[in-house]
DNA sequence: AAGCATTATATCGTACTGATAGTATTTTCT
DNA sequence: AGAAAATACTATCAGTACGATATAATGCTT
């Protein structure tokens, strides 16, 4: 999904500004399975005004920088709707973790267990983040994604607790590291 | 991790060429939290042969195309081994999926429904797919790493299997859907 | 024999990231 | 009280990566 689909389905769920779809992304309900960059949200915004898909208010603000409160058009709300009819891509893992540790092979036992344990620490933080999430999220959908996610976060919570002293096991018994 | 150091790390655990590292990250252990394009591995191998990381040895072959394959050089593995010496950054995880269902509420639950289902199968193939990955399997952290993958699908199908039937009726129950 | 998959390299337009800049206020620390 | 840091907002840009496409020979299937 584009940034461009990504802001006009953030916006059907209420008008917003760049910051705060920005702020959605990055720690909202959103945050769990999706990203994007100032560098593509305002170019993104501006473009779906030209186009008629959002409209856009200026407020100038007393005691805080003036804001430009986008909403979604009758346009926006088709384009949105076409685009969700199209079956959904495959999700998308990206991990700089499980890649270290299968490079990291000829690196200390010692440091990938600290990696491992950093991990877990990691982990166990993003399930409070998720269940705070929680208490705010109104819809039926929200409650289920962020459910979606705590399972996720305590499944490899719960891996990698297990099967961390055996991998450090192997490791040592497979090679003699220099 | 950008896709220098992807490749540099590939080439760690053997030799190869563009296209097979390609597969790789498509196909093998590699696919369950990483991916990269042609357009991203061939310049990357490019620079990364001007900069003396790795080198490349040309193979003509008879009844196929020509082949290219790399090697790390002492260099490159120093380089990686540096790079691997900073913290992974967390895991990003993007779904179009859960996005669609955060934005389609005012789709009908008929629609919904048919996406889970699908999103089921799909998790049911992947985890066969990794299944088979796991006999090719031989160093002990791609075993590690594919089993974390089959974890984790597995936890993903457990639970749409468990709340799909619930997010359904939630959704009907809040809404009448025009 | 036609058509598609596989093996292989490579490029190109577009999209996106991550960093940075600018400006003003509130909060926190010492 | 004063300094430092975090928050609230907009915005741009260089570099990087994606996805599609081109090319070309061979093998597999129907």
């Amino acid at each position: 999904m584009d940034v461009r689909t990504l802001c006009l389905g953030i916006l059907a769920l209420g008008d917003a500004s760049g910051y705060e779809i920005k702020k959605m992304v990055a720690e909202g309900s959103f945050s769990f399975f999706s990203e994007a960059s100032y560098g593509s949200i305002y170019p993104s915004l501006t473009r779906l005004t030209e186009e008629g898909f959002v409209t856009c208010e200026f407020f100038s603000q007393d005691k805080r920088p003036d804001k430009k409160i986008y909403s979604l058009t009758e346009k926006g709300r088709l384009a949105l709707t076409e685009e969700l009819r199209r079956d959904p891509g495959p999700d998308k893992n990206r991990s700089e973790f499980l890649a270290a540790l299968l490079f990291a092979e000829a690196v200390s036992p010692d440091r990938i267990q600290n990696l491992v344990e950093e991990r877990i620490d990691e982990h166990r933080m993003k399930i409070r983040s998720l269940q705070k999430l929680l208490d705010e999220a109104m819809s039926p959908a929200s409650h289920f994604v962020i459910n979606y996610g705590i399972a996720m976060q305590k499944a490899a919570l719960d891996y990698l607790e297990h099967h961390q002293a055996s991998l450090i096991k192997k490791i040592i018994a497979a090679g003699p590291t220099e």
